[in-house]
DNA sequence: TCGCTTCCGTGCGTTAGCGTACACGGCATG
DNA sequence: CATGCCGTGTACGCTAACGCACGGAAGCGA
């Protein structure tokens, strides 16, 4: 059904009036998005943002010894590549797909454009980017103070909560890629929660059996996280 | 000499255009901050945003058992108070003194009109935003990677960056509430950097000697942030 | 001068996570 | 069917940081 590829699965893209939408939707590209395609490396300009529908993109912080650390997560509530409006053009982070789907995608000038009209699309920008912002800051703390095995436990509500099933196709190299931690602690952690039947994983494959013991075993930080999105991006469709 | 308390001591304000200076200067309110002082409580609307002038302010993130960790720090290159413009009104994130010295503060309500005109103050604010969210997501990584005796060096330079002289009052059990980490920690690690003739410190005044050693031992993450803040918000003054 | 608090030093056992190495079984590819 | 790679399991020593405990010394106030 033609709803399948409707942009407004986009949440802010979902939440703008039909006048702003109308101005938009002509410019709106579908995009594929495979596992592990990058949509913004460091330093480098965007040509346009991206806002998913079914899909999951990782901001990463890269280091110089190329070891890197996920600093948040964006899914159909959100948008890739906030530095187009916010005026810096770059940021030093990567953006890459860690779920695959697909996005529409808009022009950098575009953006910039309709966000200079200081239409609600802006508003709805800025409360986007202060969730963001609390995501980054909550990760930084969980990184200071609590256990790989909660941190994968947060890592696994966040992915769920942008996607439309139970399984997810990620294998623990990649998982530790993104959490900045060892492989083995990843399969170590990984084992307890497939051991106590929370979740089940084969060669890249990763079901969810039981959330509510995954809510149980996890920090407070994926609350204070969701909590925020909650609140900030809780508007309603109006057009 | 008047100078001393010129608004345009902040960044953000000095590059204000004149015109825009002239409406916003008959609101600007100047407040002398304690060491410790609180400015923004978790989840509490503020009143007023701050424009640090020789002050410097932690926002930090705190934790359920009370444990607290940095994830950014103001000084008269900023402003605290962002979700009071970007729309959230709240954060669930703290802003203290760390170190004292005046701001000038603007009613909540007036910097909202300001950034509402789309006027150069809005541009300012949101690259500053974004030059924060960096530093934000640069401290989640180092504090995956980065050893305590890195991230103490970090936060002494980023401190010493917004400070007039080259003493700051801070002791060790402060540092650590910083960096979310214990306070023997800082000890050892402040220990090796006195034995090394970089600092000195005694009874919670610290002197920096040899800041270049300083740098020396620091992470990659200093460099990336202040590289960025340097590109984001090199601009000329204009009024 | 006394006494108290604050700040810093140090030592010790514990632990989470690291680096490394290796083994095993699926799955794909030839 | 053989080969090879990829994803996962496991083990072992190592280190940074932790929690705790205590001691000393500097400063402050009475």
């Amino acid at each position: 059904m033609a709803l399948q590829h409707d942009p407004r699965q986009n949440h802010l893209l979902a939440a703008l009036s039909r006048d702003e939408y109308q101005r938009l939707a002509p410019h709106l590209e579908r995009v594929d998005l495979r596992l592990g395609e990058s949509l913004a490396e460091s330093g480098k300009v965007m040509r346009h943002v991206y806002f998913p529908v079914d899909c999951i993109v990782s901001l990463l912080c890269v280091m110089e010894d190329g070891d890197s650390t996920e600093i948040a997560v964006v899914g159909a509530e959100g948008i890739v590549g906030i530095s187009l409006f916010m005026g810096g053009e770059t940021t030093p982070s990567r953006a890459v797909v860690q779920s695959a789907g697909s996005a529409y995608r808009l022009k950098g000038q575009l953006i910039k454009d309709e966000f200079d009209r200081a239409s609600t699309l802006q508003h709805l920008l800025l409360r986007y980017t202060q969730a963001l912002i609390t995501q980054m800051a909550q990760t930084a703390v969980c990184n200071r103070h609590h256990s790989l095995d909660q941190q994968l436990c947060r890592w696994l509500l966040l992915s769920l909560d942008r996607l439309p099933t139970n399984e997810l196709v990620m294998t623990q190299e990649l998982i530790a890629n993104m959490l900045g931690v060892r492989r083995e602690g990843v399969t170590e952690s990984a084992g307890k929660l497939q051991r106590a039947g929370l979740i089940s994983y084969h060669r890249g494959h990763i079901s969810i059996l039981d959330r509510t013991g995954l809510e149980a075993r996890v920090c407070e930080c994926y609350a204070v996280v969701k909590k925020e999105y909650d609140r900030l991006l809780s508007y309603h469709r109006t057009g």
